[in-house]
DNA sequence: CCTTTGTAATGAATCGATTCATTTGTGAAC
DNA sequence: GTTCACAAATGAATCGATTCATTACAAAGG
């Protein structure tokens, strides 16, 4: 079973008795060959040790198996969930999905780009960060197609999977309106980002519809601590003026003020309802369950890995769409009606 | 700039007047070219957007540049943490890391190994779940070595990097202790995983050491809603009988009791403190934050990385080592002092 | 002026599997 | 008995880069 490090192909045709092309058809095409012959190939394939080299495969056949995935921070549970939608639908295709982390670097992302080239991944999943939309046209000119995920493409160059953040703004204040609140406020930034933008529209336009006045808390960034800082500064407020609901532009933003609250001896929902934004595993799990706004993280990754293979099997014929998700309320303890 | 699709080396030595061979050693060894047909090379690589084919580049020299990574669950931000540490290693040795998943399942485990063996990974980095050692000495043998990550190797054929988990118990009782509780209690499972025994036998050993009776809750998984179950349990005892403080085999769990306490009525710290073991950030980041046992994660990614480059570099005069990290606990509200 | 030494550059052979045009073999049909 | 159709098997050519033995050339030494 062991057998001798590195046998090739050549060595289980000469042991099966048989010729490499029929040792290479047991593995691409089984079924054309006779039952006999196959099974002394496959006999002798185990006793060899043998494992095809993917390299000199994929030179030959001129495509690999893989697709790339570059996402902006693996360590964001969310996109190791879309990852893993689209894993899925990679093994179903028998494809691998390389991973990589971009990490919100321009430069990395670059060089992790030039990486699925030199790899000659069959197509790439990308939540893009710098200004990489020309280099990927030009990568698709060049036969690697890509599709955007979580962010809609605004022309219709791409496929795209995303979800409608101003439809989950709007939600997630109709909701504490509905629930009470009669001086709701926004806590998330920067603006530039679409999906901040977006949320805060949303929830805009609900507050203006209702003829509720909206209070903004702009932060330079979507991490934990601003949301601590914000909470400190809420709580400090008096309570005829202080909001009486916040809506946080991510889950993360949403646990700090919480845990400021919590700090402060303000009340939650009793004193400020909360709603979040993702629903991340920890939305549901914190002391106070946290009403957030859903994302079908794993949906999302599946889907953008169906239009990339229907874009890279269906090559000429291939019409770009953008799909775009509703996001859901789950509403829990930290709005609870008062 | 853009060039047609898929120049080969051949074109470019073409375009540039020269050899082969000559354009493969402006891509590998520059500094033996001389500088004006190296510069003319790189202009005719820039004027027709060539891309060096890796299956080519690999099949011919013999080895990738990639490192294979299996681990138990991408969800889980302790290995996406260790992820990162061993893709910066990687990345400083001009190596890319393939991430993987195993999700805690043999038959998936086995086909990423194939994988990666296909792929002629240079090495692996690996959290066994199944019984795959006897598989990874073959693999050695036939040239892929790999380390454990987070798993004592009890045998000296591989390199390992651990976490002394009877330490990180001790630590934890120990702390309970010195916060004053006297009918402390361990709460995990199940005993099979390696980890749990040991921190329960460092949390027994402190207690035994201090004549302080340990109170046992086994659960069938370290999951967050076991944690809430058992918490249900323990809230419904009588405060006489109640343990006043938990050691908790992981944050998950201890996060799913700090919501059932706080669900019904139980104070932390004052009437129960909660330890717990990972420091995931969502530890310090509870409305009540989670004094909890802290590994170097991003170091243990890192020392793995390394002893693997070690061992890949080295070849026979390779040495296997264990690399035991001790844990570190960090003391939060959940354990403040009454 | 010839030889030696060393650096640059060359290009054919090579890595290991796949492909495909060709050959071989078998049974059916006439 | 011969022909035909079709399935199974063959093996040389091929993918694109790297390697390395060889050649070309320049400078230094005698």
């Amino acid at each position: 079973m062991p057998g001798g490090p590195g046998a090739k192909l050549k060595d289980v045709a000469a042991l099966a008795g048989v010729s490499v092309g029929t040792v290479s058809n047991v593995l691409n095409r089984p079924e054309q060959v006779s039952p006999d012959k196959r099974n002394r190939v496959l006999a002798a394939i185990d006793e060899l040790g043998f494992v095809r080299n993917e390299s000199a495969r994929s030179l030959r056949s001129g495509s690999t198996r893989s697709l790339g995935m570059l996402v902006l921070d693996v360590r964001n549970p969310f996109f190791t969930d879309v990852a893993m939608g689209a894993e899925n639908v990679a093994e179903d295709h028998k494809h691998s999905l390389i991973l990589a982390n971009s990490a919100e670097d321009s430069g990395r992302e670059q060089a992790y780009l030039d990486l699925f080239e030199q790899q000659r991944v069959q197509g790439i999943l990308i939540t893009p960060f710098g200004q990489v939309l020309e280099r990927l046209e030009t990568m698709r000119s060049r036969g690697i197609p890509s599709v955007l995920v979580d962010r809609l493409a605004r022309t219709d160059q791409f496929c795209s999977v995303s979800v409608d953040d101003v439809a989950g703004g709007k939600a997630a204040l109709a909701h504490l309106l509905d629930v009470g609140s009669v001086r709701p406020a926004f806590v998330g930034g920067p603006f530039t980002l679409q999906q901040v933008e977006d949320r805060y529209r949303g929830a805009a336009e609900a507050a203006e519809r209702a003829g509720v006045p909206i209070q903004l808390f702009e932060t330079p960034d979507l991490k934990f601590d601003r949301g601590r800082q914000v909470g400190d500064l809420i709580s400090k407020l008096e309570a005829a003026v202080r909001p009486d609901a916040v809506f946080a532009a991510n889950d993360q933003l949403a646990l700090g003020l919480l845990q400021s609250f919590a700090a402060n001896g303000v009340r939650v929902p009793e004193d400020i309802a909360i709603v979040g934004f993702d629903d991340i595993d920890f939305a549901s799990q914190s002391s106070i369950p946290l009403t957030s706004i859903s994302q079908p993280r794993q949906l999302i990754g599946e889907r953008a890995a169906e239009l990339l293979f229907d874009e890279i099997n269906d090559q000429p014929g291939h019409v770009h769409s953008q799909v775009v998700f509703t996001p859901e309320l789950v509403a829990r303890q930290s709005t609870r009606r008062r």
